[in-house]
DNA sequence: ACTCTCTAACGC
DNA sequence: GCGTGCGTTAGAGAGT
């Protein structure tokens, strides 16, 4: 949904006069036709308070010198008018409770959208009328976009079923759009169908998928100034089938044909582009999709386009003749700085960048489409560096056939991953419970979409909201929760866990806190409300009770809560796929949305911050905690008859771990239950602790890391359960992750506490003897911001400056994560100053820090969870002979550079004299023993590096040609880079046999 | 050798 | 015009 300002049509609004706004909603029928409905007569409005005492005639006053200001500011309009009409209208502001139901406020409707926020501007700074000086005007609901204004009007949600009646529609004289259906008619003739019943099914979207190719130059990245478009590959698929039902690819010069693939070859650029415009307009998608689209390949094309001069190319949208423009945006947060990007938006047509929506709904260590589809759809995509992308371009039709494979893969992943993922039916629910459009879900935040419930509950109840003032960061923060004290260490008794069911939600529907319940400190004597119909919170704020005037967030919650309840109900009986895929993803969204609730009220920099809410709940969940705990240890004595005393070891915000000191799982459950239900009856609707599940054993580390077996039903534990400790974490290397889990593994379930010690001692000494996969000693963090706005120096940033320097086409930009190892150089040099690339390291040979991962990464984890075990734990595994290392396995570059090119016997590695080639006088006489060993090294080394490379090869799709894949996130290339560099040693080894 | 600050990532 | 919240741990640089 968008709009455009063009002249309204006379046949429905005789006394529209001039310009005015026309909103546009596309959309596909049930039968699949595209549509586009041009929506006349809804104006763009806003409140302002009314003065007491304003009447008819100052109403008309304001009137004038408002449109008079307007007309300064708006004078490139030409219409008449620029202010429609001023109402008086009975309102009442979402702020503090009132006892009046309403009062006067005035409904300014103006001409053009954008005229609301000038409006409000002249409004703001206050304006002089006569008798009463410069009156400043609080204005309310002035901040709303415009199309979403319209939608929480006409009842509209974002993937909503619209009906236009029968004969309240026209068609459109001269066509506007490339729609199957288009036409217009009135705003109020239309009809919304809730999503409810047959109107919950999705609509059969078409989804394109489309990847491109570049020929960049070397060292740097692909300029549409410079570097032509070369390949573009293409998926269609229809919502809810399995299979596309167009592939094809679109090559500059001929490329050799694909089984199932539509190739179309070229001679020239423009004709790639263009053939790809007409298939955007021929199959008329609804939704785009593709992998980093957003701010790669779309903002390309249509700069290539403007390069090349082919005016016609960006007409892609579903309107006429219109151009797809290119905006420059800088995105500012507090949090992440200001990022400037490239926004391209097309009439029409969602764009859904799969990078975006994996990144906001995913943590991964890596987000390159290769590590992601890995991940999701455990299978690899090569990984082609662009330097070679060129050469196969260069090549002939067979190499650009082995191109367009390339290409086809990455257009094809992306529609794979939506469909596992089930981002479409998971979105369109979420554009559904709260009430914005779908391209809101990924362009804009999370405050948008409480606004938009808010703002239509509060339409119901004739409540209007305010626009408060940005009152500066100085408003600060407010305390947040309660973390009990960690009574760390290794527990063998069963620890049951006692949580509050949606905490945060619950308080502020069980104390009914909301900006319209809360008693505004100046109005507490004259309201004069009696005790039984307010709550004082901790913080010392009032709202009053429920039953005097219930809020509209806890309303908002409840239904939020109740068709959630709904939803799972409805999924556990729904048998169809597709259904449950719905069903599963609107509970998804209603938990999401009611959990987001708080943080919008605590949000300083928002929309409608009141920290008297946000700071009321974190304080009634701090008191709730600490009650809990003591109720648990007053009750549950052997003085109260129990036969033991239960003891709180830890707990955090909404939890509380048990140890009741029964030593079966069964035991501890009973008593979790007995111990819910009690403390539940202590509390008010509808708040509700929860016995959830026993950790058996558990091991607690510290505040916010612990690690226990997981335990539903007393027969058998469900699973392990880690929080916060390194296997869990993004920042730490795979040799790391795996140690702990294997070391949790063996504690947790095995038991067997020495198999954990001697594979701690027995991988210490892999890595110390080289002998450990490059691919585990990667760390991968994220880089943040600008090098620039780094305080200190940390190795990723540097990193990432270096490699740079080196080839800027493949260096990690801001906001993606940068591989890193760490390597021996000079003593005391910082890390900073030893982190390298994980590639230039394989191709340079440089030498692992070893002593650093042993150190710095694995020591102190592994300690923590020893320590509570084993006495002498670093003893027992930091101490004996596994912590010999073996230098001469890999020889400090500094002496061989000293030393030149100096022969080592090929038995016993001595240095020998260049004349002997082969062995020192000590082993000659082993010569046909160790020259047999030789080709048996060889022999064995050919033979893996050929299974490491045809496993890579069925991961690129073919056995027939080279690999090309240099993938930082895939073990296997690493494996075979360095088999590769250890066969072509040996071969070297063995060659010294034959002089 | 110690503390403080910055940065990142997590739990809830 | 846009941006949910706070609490905690931990590594590493920087300063004392």
């Amino acid at each position: 949904m968008d709009y455009v300002v063009g002249d309204g049509h006379n046949e429905f609004l005789q006394s529209s006069s001039g310009l005015a706004a026309i909103i546009r909603i596309f959309g596909v029928t049930k039968e699949g036709h595209s549509v586009c409905c041009f929506v006349h007569g809804f104006e763009p409005y806003f409140y302002a308070n009314c003065p007491s005492g304003m009447g008819p005639d100052d109403i008309f006053r304001l009137h004038q010198i408002l449109e008079g200001k307007m007309k300064e500011t708006n004078n490139n309009y030409k219409a008449p008018k620029c202010i429609r009409r001023i109402e008086l209208v009975q309102k009442r502001s979402i702020m503090y409770y009132q006892q009046e139901t309403s009062q006067p406020f005035l409904k300014i409707v103006v001409a053009l959208p954008t005229m609301v926020a000038s409006c409000r501007g002249i409004l703001d700074r206050g304006i002089q009328i006569d008798g009463l000086g410069i009156k400043s005007f609080m204005t309310y609901e002035s901040n709303i976009n415009f199309s979403l204004r319209f939608m929480i009007d006409c009842n509209i949600v974002g993937g909503n079923w619209i009906e236009v009646p029968r004969g309240k529609y026209n068609k459109i004289s001269r066509s506007l759009s490339n729609c199957q259906l288009e036409f217009y008619c009135l705003f109020s003739d239309l009809i919304s169908h809730a999503p409810e019943g047959e109107f919950s099914t999705m609509a059969p979207y078409r989804i394109l998928s489309f990847d491109i190719e570049c020929a960049g130059r070397k060292g740097h990245f692909p300029d549409p100034s410079h570097d032509p478009v070369i390949q573009i590959a293409n998926v269609v698929t229809l919502l809810g089938e399995g299979q596309p039902f167009v592939r094809n690819v679109m090559t500059l010069k001929s490329c050799s044909s694909i089984a199932d693939v539509d190739v179309m070859s070229f001679d020239t650029e423009k004709e790639v582009l263009l053939t790809w415009r007409d298939l955007v307009r021929e199959v008329d998608p609804d939704i785009i999709i593709g992998y980093n689209i957003c701010k790669f390949d779309m903002p390309y094309l249509i700069e290539r386009a403007d390069v090349l001069g082919i005016a016609e190319f960006p007409m892609l949208g579903r309107i006429r003749n219109s151009r797809v423009s290119i905006k420059d945006t800088t995105f500012s947060s507090r949090q992440h700085g200001t990022r400037e990007s490239k926004e391209v938006t097309m009439e029409g047509r969602v764009q859904f960048d799969l990078l975006q929506a994996i990144q906001r709904d995913y943590k991964l260590s890596s987000y390159s489409l290769n590590s992601v589809s890995a991940h999701f759809l455990n299978e690899q995509k090569e990984d082609v560096h662009h330097s070679i992308i060129s050469d196969l371009h260069n090549g002939n039709s067979e190499t650009r056939k082995r191109l367009a494979v390339y290409c086809l893969k990455d257009a094809y992943l992306p529609q794979r991953l939506l469909d596992k993922l089930m981002f479409i039916y998971n979105y369109v629910e979420m554009a559904r419970v709260t009430g914005v459009p779908l391209s809101f879900l990924l362009s804009r935040g999370q405050s948008i979409k409480v606004m938009s419930q808010l703002l239509r509950k509060a339409k119901q109840k004739n409540l209007i909201l305010p626009n408060v003032k940005q009152a500066g960061s100085e408003q600060g923060t407010f305390e947040g929760a309660t973390v009990l004290e960690a009574r760390t260490g290794f527990y063998e008794k069963p620890i049951a866990t006692l949580d509050f069911a949606s905490l945060y939600p619950s308080i502020m529907m069980a104390y009914n806190l909301c900006y319209s319940t809360l008693v505004n400190p100046e109005d507490a004597r004259k309201l004069n409300l009696p005790p039984e119909c307010v709550n004082k919170t901790p913080t010392g704020e009032t709202f009053v009770r429920s039953n005097l005037q219930k809020g509209i967030l806890p309303e908002i919650l409840e239904e939020l809560l109740a068709a959630r309840r709904r939803a799972k109900a409805d999924l556990k009986e729904a048998k169809d796929p597709l259904e449950r895929a719905v069903l599963d993803g609107r509970q998804l969204a209603l938990k999401i949305s009611a959990n987001s609730v708080y943080g919008f009220t605590g949000a300083t920099v928002g929309q409608l911050p009141c920290l008297e809410i946000s700071s009321s709940v974190t304080s009634y969940g701090r008191q709730m905690i600490e009650h809990t705990k003591r109720l648990v240890e007053d009750k549950f004595t052997v003085l109260g008859g129990y036969e033991h005393n239960a003891e709180v070891i830890y707990g955090d915000t909404d939890s509380v771990m048990v140890q009741f000191g029964v030593s079966s799982v069964d035991a501890a459950m009973k008593l979790g239950r007995e111990a819910a239900d009690y403390i539940s009856s202590t509390f008010i609707n509808p708040i509700k602790l929860e016995f959830e599940k026993v950790y058996y054993p558990y091991l607690l580390i510290s505040k916010k890391r612990y690690a226990g077996l997981y335990w539903t039903n007393p027969q058998k534990f469900d699973k392990m359960e880690t929080k916060g400790i390194e296997t869990v974490r993004r920042d730490n290397c795979l040799l790391v992750k795996n140690m702990v889990t294997e070391c949790l593994n063996k504690i947790l379930i095995e038991r067997d506490i020495p198999a954990a010690v001697q594979y701690v001692k027995n991988t210490i000494s892999d890595l110390l003897r080289n002998r450990m996969d490059l691919s585990l000693l990667v760390i991968t963090k994220a880089l943040t911001k600008t090098r620039d706005s780094y305080k200190v120096k940390a190795a990723h940033v540097e990193l990432a400056e270096r490699m740079r320097k080196r080839d800027a086409a493949t260096a990690p930009n801001v906001g993606d994560r940068v591989a890193y190892v760490i390597v021996k150089a000079e003593t005391n040099a910082k890390a900073y100053e030893r982190s390298e690339d994980p590639i230039f390291v394989l191709e340079n040979n440089n030498p692992i820090d070893h002593k650093y991962y042993l150190e710095n990464q694995i020591s102190k984890p592994l300690m923590r969870i020893f320590e509570p075990i084993l006495k002498n734990a670093n003893k027992e595994l930091f101490q004996g002979s596994h912590m010999m290392s073996k230098n001469n396995c890999t020889p400090n570059i500094g002496i061989a550079k000293l030393f030149g090119k100096q022969l080592s016997c090929i038995g016993c590695k001595t240095p020998i004299s260049n004349s002997d080639h082969t062995l020192c006088s000590q082993c000659k006489g082993r010569e046909a023993e160790l020259y047999c060993k030789s080709i048996a090294n060889v022999a064995e080394l050919e033979e893996l590096f050929g299974r490491v490379w045809t496993q890579c090869q069925e991961c690129q799709g073919s056995l027939l040609q080279d690999v090309l894949c240099t993938s930082r996130d895939c073990p296997i290339f690493y494996r075979r880079k360095k088999v590769q560099k250890d066969m072509e040693q040996a071969k070297q080894e063995l060659d010294r046999w034959n002089f």
